[in-house]
This record gives structure tokens, C-alpha cells and sequence, in this order.
DNA sequence: GCTAAATTGTTGCAAATGCAACAGATTTTT
DNA sequence: AAAAATCTGTTGCATTTGCAACAATTTAGC
């Protein structure tokens, strides 16, 4: 059984959340693989909520490295509100086509004032939210355990607990699992296949399994 | 000028704050410099809010290794809701004799229905959030750069934007440092002597000053 | 003020990691 | 279907990093 997703739509009613989006003057915008969507409009906050496809949250650094800093998906949200204003620039790219609806934080607040469906749609989001911080949190879990193999064991065992199972697909490519794990692709290839030898894993293509 | 904090009970009148703490059945409790604060109760979303003294978020490793995953200050806030139900443990250790609120998810959000000072309270839960995800995402920032230079320069960049002045003082010692940046202590004074005899920054013990 | 505990500062050495540079496989584009 | 681009898998080598161990200094507890 999987962790259950929270949905930013819970306990309001098609119709009902129909009213409340355009009451909140609401957009959603289509884009396409590869595009870059903006979500950072002058004083404004929004927050993009994705409702199809996928997207990943992407930093660049001075030197052109590229760092995963999260994927996002059917459900999941992105704002320049969770965003430092004194970090590096931080890019939402479609990976897919998909679509995003954009709310004004400050209007959904306003709506609160009249409307229950407002509060419970903040909930929603208030619960999202935690949930993007436990991904965060177990992010860095991994990142500050201090070896490529232990990088790799704790993923795979964040993986199996998810799916409650010892086997499990990886969703990542194994150059973007280095960049997730910020290691050396290389070097996570040597220690993979360590991991093999040592029969700690099996590895059938992308298809891992746990073997302890 | 720094970056300003969410306060949690900003624009609610003193009077009206009890008020509402009370009817929420919120529970003060004192704690003495390193004991450990427990804010998990089977089945509630306890929200602990620091009101004084400062206590650290801990993870321990099955090697016991230790990593800090944040400092908590007056005003921030910490949550089972934002804990992961299966990764490595968390704790919440004093560090200074401190002042916790805890008050009940569930109950403020019924409140909401109410009370216009409880959407107020939620409102600005949801800021403090938001800030604590952008100090999460700042983190994992240092924590992919590829070096312990680069690590030691990110941080400080941070702490120079924050405080925005090239010259800060270290709120860390060394070591807690080294335990936050995922990086051994000893390779980490080494990168500190490298980078003063390489003239990019200056360490009169503690107050650091970049000079590029 | 004394003692114990913690932190800082240092080093040699071994091991882990990153880098560069490939070839082959696979996927995407035209 | 051919060409281009991306991803996988591998290796040798240099460098960085962690580890262990220690003395010196500072801080905290009694």
C-alpha cells in the first residue's frame, strides 16, 4: 500500500470547485515536453498546481550543472512563495505535455472570509505542502549520508517502503538518479554494480530488488 | 536588511490570540536545554511552536551518526505532519531551555468555520511553512554542490545574502557546521585554511568576512 | 576556581570519488 | 530509415575526502 497523495481537490464538489476556481479568477495554461512553465509574476503569489503531466523542479548553477530538486506531478504544487529570493535560479520544466492551473494565494485567503470550500481548498493546500516537506526532508536524508553506496541503499529502501515491496521500478534514468543523489554518474555506475557483485541488489533492467 | 520572518500570530490582537489558543486546547510546555521535546501523539497533528530558546532538529543514523536538519527559532514551528511516517527518526532536542506551544491541526482547522482569527492562525501556519520549505530547498542547494569548498562558499554566500553584509558571524560552531553540510570536520578545517590562504574569505574566529 | 567535557586545529594515510574519455545501445527527430 | 542525440556501461588516473588519532584550547558544570 502506497502513501496516499493528498489531493488539492479533496471533499469539494466538481461543481462547487468549478464556482470556487473561477471565483478565484483561475488559469490554466497547456504546455508542452521541455517548455519552461513561469510561475513568478510581480507581487503576485501564485501557486501553479499541476493537473497533468509531469514536471521537474530544476536548478542550474553557475557552472551549467543541473540538479533535480524535485519532480512534480498530477496533484502537486509549485509557487515562488516556497522559492528563497537570495538562492539560484530555480526553473519548473515540463517533461512531459501537461497542463497547470495557477490561483492567487492572496485571493483564495480573501475567499476564506465567505467561503467554506475556500477553507477546505486551503487545507488541501496546507496539506500538499507538508507533504513537499517530507519529500524535502527525506531528500536530504539521502544527501547527507555520506557515501555513494549509502546514498543508494537509502533510495532504494525510501522506494521499497513506498511501494511496499522489495522490488520496484526505478522512475528515474540513472543520469538523472546521479543528479537526484548529487554524485557522479560514473562513479554511482561503479558502485551499482559493487552493490551486484555483493548481492545487496539485483538489477534487471531499472527493475530493482532488494536483497536483504 | 534581512530577509523579514513570518511571525505565526502576526495580525492577531493579543487578546484575541489567547482567546483562540485557549478554545484551540493548546498546551504550553517548558523545556530544559538538551532534553529531547516529543511532538508526536498517535492519531493527532500536533503543531509545536517555538515561543522561546532554540532547539534543533535531529536525525540519527543506524551508524549514530548525527545531522542536524535545522535550527528552530522563536516562531518557527515543527510537526509529525511534516515527518515522513517511514524514514530514519527525527528528533527535537533543546538546545537552549525553551517555550513550546502545541495546538491540535485538526482543531483550528474546524475553528476556521468560525472564527476569522483561526483562518488568520492558518494563514500565517501556511507562511511559516512556506519559509520553512525554502530553507529545506536552500539546503539541499549546499548539499548537491559537488566539494566541500563549494559547500563552505554556498553556505557562506547564503549567510552573506541573509544578512547582507560580506562580514556574519557563525551561528554554528565547527563542528555542527561539518554536521550540516553532510562533510567530515577535519577535511572541512582543512577547505577553511585552504580558502583563507587562498585570500577568498577571512576568519577572525567565528565572524567570517568574503573578500571577493 | 577546578575539573571534565567539548571544540578546535592538525596530520598521515587509505579509500572513495570525480573527471575525462570512450564505445555501444537506445531513443528521438527528421 | 537514416541521422542525431541521449543514455548506459566501462576504465585509468588524479584528487578529494574521510578516518583515526592526537594536542591545544575553550566552554560548561560543580
Amino acid at each position: 500500500m502506497m502513501l496516499e497523495k493528498p489531493r488539492i481537490y479533496e471533499n469539494i464538489e466538481q461543481k462547487s470547485l468549478q464556482k470556487l476556481l473561477t471565483s478565484l479568477q483561475s488559469n490554466t495554461l497547456f504546455y508542452k515536453a521541455n517548455q519552461t512553465i513561469a510561475y513568478s509574476i510581480r507581487n503576485r503569489n501564485l501557486i501553479g498546481i499541476m493537473e497533468n503531466g509531469e514536471a521537474n523542479l530544476i536548478r542550474f548553477d553557475y557552472n551549467g550543472d543541473r540538479t533535480i530538486i524535485d519532480e512534480l506531478s498530477p496533484g502537486d504544487i509549485f509557487s515562488d512563495m516556497f522559492i528563497s529570493t537570495y538562492s539560484s535560479e530555480l526553473s519548473v520544466i515540463a517533461t512531459t505535455n501537461c497542463q497547470v492551473t495557477f490561483i492567487e494565494y492572496e485571493e483564495l485567503l480573501k475567499k476564506c472570509r465567505t467561503s467554506q470550500n475556500a477553507v477546505i481548498l486551503l487545507n488541501n493546500l496546507f496539506q500538499v505542502i507538508s507533504k513537499t516537506l517530507i519529500k524535502r526532508n527525506e531528500r536530504i536524508e539521502l544527501l547527507t549520508t555520506r557515501s555513494i553506496r549509502s546514498k543508494l541503499l537509502a533510495y532504494f529502501e525510501l522506494q521499497s517502503k513506498k511501494y511496499n515491496s522489495k522490488t520496484f521500478n526505478l522512475s528515474y534514468s540513472y543520469t538523472d538518479l546521479a543528479d537526484y543523489l548529487a554524485i557522479d554518474r560514473s562513479a554511482m555506475m561503479r558502485e551499482l554494480r559493487a552493490l551486484k557483485e555483493d548481492k545487496l541488489i539485483q538489477d534487471v533492467n531499472k527493475k530493482i530488488t532488494i536483497l536483504y
